[in-house]
DNA sequence: CTACCGTCAC
DNA sequence: GTGACGGTAG
């Protein structure tokens, strides 16, 4: 016979839980989690409540669980539709799944979807965007839109979303990746052209002034040209969404005096801005 | 991956 | 001074 106490708090439970599933997203995921898009296709972020950072979705809602460029390592695949089962587990195919057994086998990766129309005056420039897969190629997720002029290699500018409700929540993750030149763009090698001995042998030449150059690029005074992002890693809240943004195309050549100076407070005071919104749509350029 | 530099807010 | 953040090199 079942203790009647026992059944006053699986009731109890149940009811509590009925209305929702939610995670706490430093206990309840693996270490590579999915991207997570609800029915519109929109990606379920953390908010942080007391210091959680909770992920909440309503019960009975079905989420897809998606790792594009790699696989959810318990199923094999890299797209799987599950339906929140009101508690902390995931319905898939009539089994139940808890969230920590659907990580990705490496971190889920972003990819570019190219020309995809024209940007700029005069549209000198081709949009090129940042994104997810989500289904495979007929249906993608837009985290970066790039206005890039093939003629001098450059970019523009870049245009992100940032979310405001979720922001405060963000993966914090010390660990950057190189950027990736992501092959078609450009026809000299990037990351030997950001080195900053190529910058002093370019600025010697071009002055013809080995002293000149020297105070010119002088890295210890941060006087050389960085990677400078233009749609920021810190915008983003994930760590595949903040990884997504250390493309080549989504960087400038920019002082690094200004880069960790007057931009970096720039980025502070536009997430000031954007809390008292739920989102702002920023373009960099 | 590790070690390193400079700026800023606290 | 320390940690977060913007970078660098080997």
């Amino acid at each position: 016979m079942v203790p009647y106490s026992l059944c006053i708090a699986v009731l109890f439970c149940t009811l509590a839980w009925a209305d929702e599933c939610a995670w706490d997203r430093d206990v309840d995921f693996s270490e590579n989690p999915p991207i997570i898009f609800d029915e519109s296709f929109e990606i379920v972020r953390p908010v942080l409540e007391d210091n959680y950072r909770m992920v909440r979705v309503t019960a009975g809602s079905k989420l897809i669980l998606d790792c594009p460029g790699t696989n959810i390592t318990s199923l094999a695949v890299t797209t799987v539709e599950a339906t929140c089962d009101g508690g902390r587990n995931l319905w898939i195919d009539d089994k139940t799944w808890e969230m920590k057994d659907l990580g990705c086998t490496a971190e889920a990766a972003a990819t570019i979807r190219r020309n995809t129309g024209s940007c700029g005056s005069e549209d000198i420039g081709v949009i090129h965007i940042i994104g997810f897969e989500i289904l495979g190629p007929e249906s993608f997720y837009e985290l970066i839109r790039v206005c890039f002029d093939p003629t001098s290699e450059t970019t523009l500018y870049s245009q992100n979303v940032i979310k405001g409700r979720n922001i405060a929540a963000k993966d914090v993750d010390p660990n950057r990746p190189d950027f990736k030149t992501s092959s078609g763009f450009f026809t000299v090698s990037m990351s030997s052209v950001y080195s900053q001995n190529s910058q002093l042998n370019l600025m010697t030449e071009l002055l013809g002034d080995s002293d000149l150059a020297s105070q010119t690029i002088n890295v210890s005074k941060e006087f050389y040209f960085a990677k400078g992002h233009l749609a920021p890693d810190a915008d983003f809240v994930t760590v595949p969404e903040q990884d997504a943004t250390y493309f080549y195309i989504n960087a400038v050549p920019q002082w690094q005096a200004f880069n960790n100076g007057n931009w970096k407070v720039s980025a502070k005071e536009t997430w000031q801005v954007c809390g008292e919104f739920v989102m702002l749509e920023q373009v960099n350029g």
